[in-house]
DNA sequence: GTAGGTGCAAATTATTTGCATATGT
DNA sequence: ACATATGCAAATAATTTGCACCTAC
């Protein structure tokens, strides 16, 4: 996922490039931490100084419905990452912070079990609640 | 878990037992569709017509705490279950319908996945969004 | 030029908090 | 009697919406 794929994806629905949708898009692939609309906002507000949090929210809506990136829910606030392949989200209660824990195997076990459920999930969602290194 | 075992922890730890707390612990087990706050709300206002929303909040969180029921997000709005024993959830991203999966397999699945990264959880949120039956 | 996108301000929704009054023990 | 719980109303936090103006195509 770069800014190409988003130039071929928002060129093929006749939608428009704009700098907002790039800085925001960019933010989302930039952050390793899961940020929340608000940081999006902080960090694509030192470019654009006066963008919205209404067009922040726009944005991450329609990137949501275009498949390239997920949002997170953690104590009440969404949060978001960039698409990308099966894994679980380990979080921790005290700070929330959120790490990607990814593993072939799980998935493929996964996927066994679901299908063998006769269940073709649209998507997953699976969380595991950890004291982190910092908070434990 | 009734009305039995919530007397009992209650007057363990030197909690009131009152017709509030009594009547949400009540809505929250014999709804089979993991109310929201608000519906544990009109449940519970059929019989107390005057309890309020921050008193069924309170209590909400109050039985939370004592792990007697169990948060689950959906819509950036929080549903209760009765704790139980180890599920995961089915949701449709239509309704928003909650379906609760018990399986010695997808137990399976999350045993692994726990050893496999070698984390003991202190809880988790397995879901997994498919259509349900009136929505696809 | 025009459809669609952005930014502002106001509205909405879910939840929390402060505090005076009421109630379980 | 006393500590604790409740109910009201106001506050907060995250997100959404309406609408006039702006900009990518």
């Amino acid at each position: 996922m770069d800014r190409d794929s988003l130039r071929a994806i928002f060129k093929k629905r006749g939608l428009k490039i704009t700098p907002q949708r790039l800085a925001v898009f960019d933010a989302v692939i930039k952050s390793d931490n899961h940020p929340c609309a608000e940081d999006i906002f902080n960090i694509v507000s030192k470019i654009h100084s006066n963008i919205s949090m209404s067009t922040v929210y726009q944005i991450l809506h329609l990137l949501e419905e275009l498949n390239m990136i997920t949002p997170i829910e953690v104590d009440g606030t969404q949060r978001f990452e960039i698409k990308s392949n099966f894994h679980i989200h380990a979080i921790c209660p005290i700070c929330g912070d959120i790490e990607d824990l990814y593993s072939k195997k799980i998935k493929k076990f996964w996927e066994l079990t679901t299908s063998e459920f006769d269940i073709k999930p649209i998507k997953q969602d699976i969380r595991l609640f950890r004291y982190c290194n910092n908070c434990k």
